[in-house]
DNA sequence: CCATTGATGTCCGAAAACGGCGAGTCGAGC
DNA sequence: GCTCGACTCGCCGTTTTCGGACATCAATGG
């Protein structure tokens, strides 16, 4: 029936070489090198760059700050309060940042706030899905699974490009 | 790659209805109507007659006192100790029976007698791998997943073919 | 004769620990 | 007074750990 073979490649970015993952349904894994949550290795998933080929110009167009948000199939998996999590990382615009406890809130689960917090942590699709965008209620940074200076990077580059600061 | 897709059928036996579950690599399961351990529905499974048509011939001609093994190929899904177990129940000849501590010593881990009646009551197999051969050290019958009377039904019926017993 | 105990792999439920938080409290310092 | 840090505690989904229960049986000790 469904064909569950998984692909993957890899590609350099300005915060690292990332591996890019994905099925016949869409991307599902994005990864750092060196990540906060190690994987598991990959057993039996094919090396292709065709499928990956519009994640990866999409990717390289928003390093180049030429990209605010992302058209591609995904399909991350998780638990339902992590897909929830998950989807409505999306909504956040460019460039913008919130709090985990706004986040919680916008999920209409005000107090799930730590909650929030380990389902961003588990956020398979950095950078696509901005789980960078979300940052402690009193502005610190707080954590990343790529390493926080990548987060800074992120925001930083959104800053510069969204605000038009041209001396950033 | 591999092809995973599973299909089952039914059929009537003197037991009861039997459901048989195969892949392309061999016979997985076959299934009484009610089961110690109820297994989970089949989600994606296909009902396919001709591919467990050998299966379906042998059993019948089994539970017609005219077959006393299995020629099949076999797929049974476990752990490590648990495959060990099951072959080594495909090693007792027809309508013999040995002990659970008999089993352990033979799989050279006497001391596991009761792992290996978990992984006897787990066999996903029954019939074909006879864990019905196996019984209390005392001669009771102690368990079976479809029920001690089928279990009495099958010791029966071998101990009235093999010992030639034509008023039993 | 009966009750108890120890050894073994697996499963299952309960319970605890653990986070990419955040609001509140309390002193220390100015 | 006011600010700011360090600390405490409650919140909630997920993960991990843990304790029994099993298709047992031989060896003990009363």
């Amino acid at each position: 029936m469904t064909n569950d073979t998984i692909c993957y490649d890899e590609m350099d970015s300005p915060v690292g070489t990332l591996c890019l993952v994905a099925d016949d349904r869409g991307l599902r894994e994005i990864r750092f090198e060196r990540e906060r949550h190690p994987k598991r290795a990959h057993p039996g998933w094919v090396r292709a760059t065709a499928p990956l080929k519009f994640a990866r110009v999409q990717l390289e167009e928003y390093f180049a700050g030429e990209r605010q948000h992302f058209e591609l199939p995904l399909h991350p998996v998780g638990t339902p309060f992590q897909l929830e999590v998950w989807h409505e990382l999306g909504r956040i615009p460019y460039g913008v940042t919130i709090s985990y406890g706004e986040l919680a809130r916008r999920i209409d689960k005000p107090l799930a706030v730590r909650a929030v917090g380990a389902a961003n942590g588990r956020n398979p699709l950095p950078i696509v899905l901005p789980c960078h965008r979300v940052i402690g209620a009193d502005g610190s940074l707080t954590g990343f699974g790529g390493g926080l200076p990548v987060k800074r990077y992120l925001l930083s580059l959104e800053q510069r490009i969204a605000h038009g600061d041209l001396f950033g």
